[in-house]
DNA sequence: ACAAGGAAGTAACGCGCGTTATTAAAGCGC
DNA sequence: GCGCTTTAATAACGCGCGTTACTTCCTTGT
């Protein structure tokens, strides 16, 4: 008969052990300011906690401070990398703080959404983050009203919650400038579907790079695209087919995948990379960027920092201080690599 | 001036808004059998609970209750598909069963590891599932012996506790028995390390698929490695640069990266894909197989499987059943594409 | 008319802990 | 010796809820 009641050490039975009250206990271990305890006190508690193997309870403990140390962070996938780089920067930075990370996927499904919601309020999270796979606007259930909420890698449309964001004009633009720096003047740019904000925003920096370096952008240089690597690989083809002088001597790409295709699209025409023809990428999908021949020279989301920056605004509002700014932008990192 | 103590609605202001008692309230929540509720009864405690939109505090209900409802997972890193894919597949188990997943990263880090592991007993996790990223032995912190724990895609050198690991034989055997399907003969195996488990078991079902249709492996053939596209590559030249007769017409990789490596290879020297050279990957990194061109042949490890049997066995160990098997091993699926 | 039994509901305890108010002892100046 | 402060420690309450034991009221059958 295995005991179903796991009948574990308690602050009593410390207390017992060490021959003093439960509140004795309980002042050492949050080493309460003002309680005056004699070392010889505190040497036998510690004594007896490591003898019992005692470990505080911490959903006691929630309860009885009113402060249940969770945090919410609801994502899209967690499949994807850049869930797994969001939950890293954010845990670390919550970890630190003693808090907990309580980690939900709604696979994109509302239903699920909404249910994690509820299970994350009944357990009284204190703050919660909401990350997407791809920068773009969402709509969130209206139960997230009820506690500190903060977006990550998307923005609402009303403009009402606090968000962080990639920076991807500066992203454009320092991919741009990337080329330019290493004599490029014909830069194409074979983009992710134009409607969506990281669209627009890479074109805005791509364009001020150029105006910067005195070239005045040529739309024809400009392929939207979708980011698949077929996609790319097509408007690679289309771009490198052009007459010599017309030709584009480098590639910036939406993203990783469709360097991939754009690499395959310069290989199939005997052309070199970087010698003939230089990429850039986006994303830093490591398993992609760090095994292309050559490797990619690509940017990074920011994906961790916007983790531990979003753990940071979240812990701003949950102890009621104002944040300073709104809607943060964080910086999207150029990865040298060998596609230059 | 914020409301600091966020003063929620609790049962007993239910009850009195219903004008019952909170037990009565309790017994509806949870609608226990044996307790009699008139359905108009019911009805109004019911109505109360939306008009003051009322939440359980499933802390509170756990103390009480002496049941918290964690599961603990730990992994080492949460960026790679792998991790995600586990967490997919617990977290949709876990949440049907009304129970919840407490995550953690290790970062690989056992001083990490252990203090995730003391903050899971301290939220008296029910059970721990520790999932590694790649096949291998593990040894656990002895602080898991506290806990029921279950291995996913790992082991314990002693053998002592249950474990759930990918099939590595029959993942070997159809790979290469695919390829025999497909007309081919002399079959490449561009192998992982040789001294980890997967290397070892794939070779074992690669050699029982080509002896079944009457083939002698040939040592010559199987070229060790490691798991980089670099590595491949230079294997993958190796054996096709061979005279015509003795070159393989199909390459069997460790895994998809290292098919991307063979890519290169074989369409460096003009050969394509399948027509001249087939080839299959193993792992299922859809960032890559889903990508490359042709598409990627690959076998898929089955970690979200891994994951929702794990919480299987977990809330088996936890309810106090016996497992009927200690060691679980789950097929690999062949996901057909393009490149056989 | 009355006991028996069920239906409907509640008071009260405990889960493990933080915290406040209070007590008991010890030190100190005079 | 007496008041007074400081030090050391505790009793007791409450956090929000599950649960047991108990009470009250309403049916039935005879």
């Amino acid at each position: 008969m295995a005991t179903n009641k796991t009948h574990r050490v308690t602050m009593s039975d410390v207390a017992r052990h060490a021959g003093v009250s439960r509140t004795t206990v309980s002042f050492v271990l949050n080493d309460k300011p003002g309680a005056a305890i004699p070392d010889e006190t505190r040497r036998r508690i510690l004594e007896a906690i490591d003898e019992l193997g005692y470990r505080p309870n911490a959903g006691a403990r929630a309860l009885a401070a009113n402060r249940s140390g969770w945090f919410g962070l609801i994502t899209e996938i967690v499949t994807g990398p850049f869930a797994g780089e969001v939950i890293t920067g954010a845990q670390s930075r919550a970890w630190g703080d003693r808090r907990f990370l309580l980690i939900a996927a709604s696979e994109g499904d509302p239903a699920q959404e909404a249910a994690a919601l509820d299970q994350m309020l009944e357990h009284r999270v204190e703050g919660l983050l909401y990350a997407t796979t791809w920068h773009r606007a969402v709509t969130l259930p209206k139960a997230a009203r009820e506690v500190p909420t903060v977006l990550v890698n998307c923005y609402d449309a009303e403009g009402e919650l606090p968000c962080i964001l990639p920076d991807e004009v500066s992203g454009g633009y320092k991919a741009t400038r990337r080329l330019l720096d290493a004599g490029h003047t014909r830069i194409g740019f074979i983009n992710l579907d134009p409607a969506i904000p990281a669209a627009i925003g890479r074109r805005e920096g791509y364009e001020r790079a150029l105006r910067e370096a005195g070239i005045t952008p040529d739309p024809a240089l400009v392929i939207p695209g979708w980011a698949t690597a077929d996609s790319a690989y097509t408007a690679a083809c289309e771009l490198l087919d052009r007459p010599a002088g017309d030709r584009p001597t480098a590639l910036f790409c939406g993203n990783d995948r469709m360097a991939m295709g754009a690499y395959d699209a310069i290989k199939e025409r005997g052309l070199r990379i970087p010698h003939d023809v230089a990429v850039v990428g986006f994303d830093n999908q490591e398993l992609i960027a760090a095994y292309l021949r050559p490797k990619l020279t690509t940017l990074a989301l920011p994906f961790e920092a916007m983790g531990t920056k979003g753990v940071d605004m979240l812990a701003a509002l949950a102890a009621g201080q104002p944040l300073d700014t709104h809607r943060v932008t964080i910086d999207c990192p150029l990865l040298e690599r060998s596609s230059v």
